[in-house]
DNA sequence: CCCTAAAAGTGACCTACATCACATAATAGC
DNA sequence: GCTATTATGTGATGTAGGTCACTTTTAGGG
């Protein structure tokens, strides 16, 4: 499917858009074709774009001062990523952006959408709802940890994203659940 | 200060208002005086609002099958609390909300809300900010969840919110940190 | 197709934190 | 002002998961 249709079947679960409403918001975006490894934001950097995932999978991640990873988040197709810290409050990254496989996105700038939120009312309430359900998803996941051991998050995870398991290595699945590498392998060994 | 000039003043920081349009989105709310231990969404319920604190303090928190009690959020004054979740989604209450002290609050219905930002584009951009907000401080609690011990994560509390040491009882930050009562007691008793 | 590098498995040992049990201190209601 | 709670402190002991060291497996580039 093309691009533009993939961001447009999108946003149509949260809003209405006429057909020149979309065209005019789509021709904000930028095309990326991403290889494997490829980084997108560097930690450090200026952040100026928010990505949506056409085809394959970003991780958010963040490398504390040991060189330890944690993952923020697993970006598959129809997600949206970036630094959302820097970007909203346009600080350098704290945090990086890049693709565990070949990708395809689309990224439109800060400023083009807070441009777009302030000239479409309709767009403003899709970033209010997109974010809306970001916090909550957060939340839960707060939730999680605090409350299930490593085992019980690992299933959960694999119950929500059953994909992740093919094409994501597992120890980047460790950095996410917040375990070793080792302790995940006898996780599922057992 | 009187309750209006406080949500005023508070929303005043994110977008501009004439005076009648704020009068209009004020009388959409609902003024709540609140007793100590008093109980505001509770598990299982419908949930019908949302809360912003204009004195005391609030807690969301989560109860899990061992019947420990995991704290989401502290709501101080000027914060907003309530089932988000639940809310959102229009499902019921799986997280509860109380006042750890008297309090008083602004409620406004989630319907309200909507027709608010529906009929206020300025409306619509304070709310999608202000989750933008929760969201990016909902991830750094994440990381730090991951990435710090709870010594560190006790003093990260105490550096951001003092005020909190001598409002709330320990038990109720140790059950915030993810750390039990008895552990957060030794860790500042050294 | 091979060779190197990355990913994954596994044993031995260590540590942060949980849990249980009980003692003490602070509050709130009568 | 006296109890009954509720909050807090502290020792003893258990355990999930970390770390280190090494081996085995898989996969990508020349």
């Amino acid at each position: 499917m093309e691009p533009k249709e993939i961001l447009k079947q999108h946003i149509a679960k949260t809003i209405t858009l006429t057909n020149d409403e979309f065209d005019y918001f789509f021709s904000h975006f930028k095309y990326q074709n991403l290889k494997k490894g490829q980084s997108i934001i560097t930690e450090g950097h200026k952040v100026d774009c928010e990505y949506f995932v056409l085809s394959g999978c970003l991780k958010s991640f963040f490398i504390n001062d040991d060189l330890k990873m944690f993952i923020l988040q697993f970006a598959m197709p129809t997600w949206w990523a970036s630094d959302f810290n820097a970007l909203y409050s346009d600080t350098k990254a704290t945090i990086n952006l890049d693709c565990i496989t070949d990708a395809e996105v689309l990224c439109i700038s800060n400023s083009d959408r807070e441009k777009m939120c302030k000239e479409l009312h309709a767009v403003e309430h899709f970033f209010r709802w997109r974010t809306n359900k970001g916090y909550v998803a957060s939340q839960k996941r707060l939730l999680s940890f605090m409350n299930n051991d490593a085992k019980k998050r690992y299933e959960e995870l694999l119950a929500q994203y059953p994909a992740l398991y093919n094409i994501v290595p597992k120890h980047l699945i460790a950095a996410y659940l917040g375990v070793s590498r080792e302790t995940l392998s006898r996780l599922y060994h057992s």
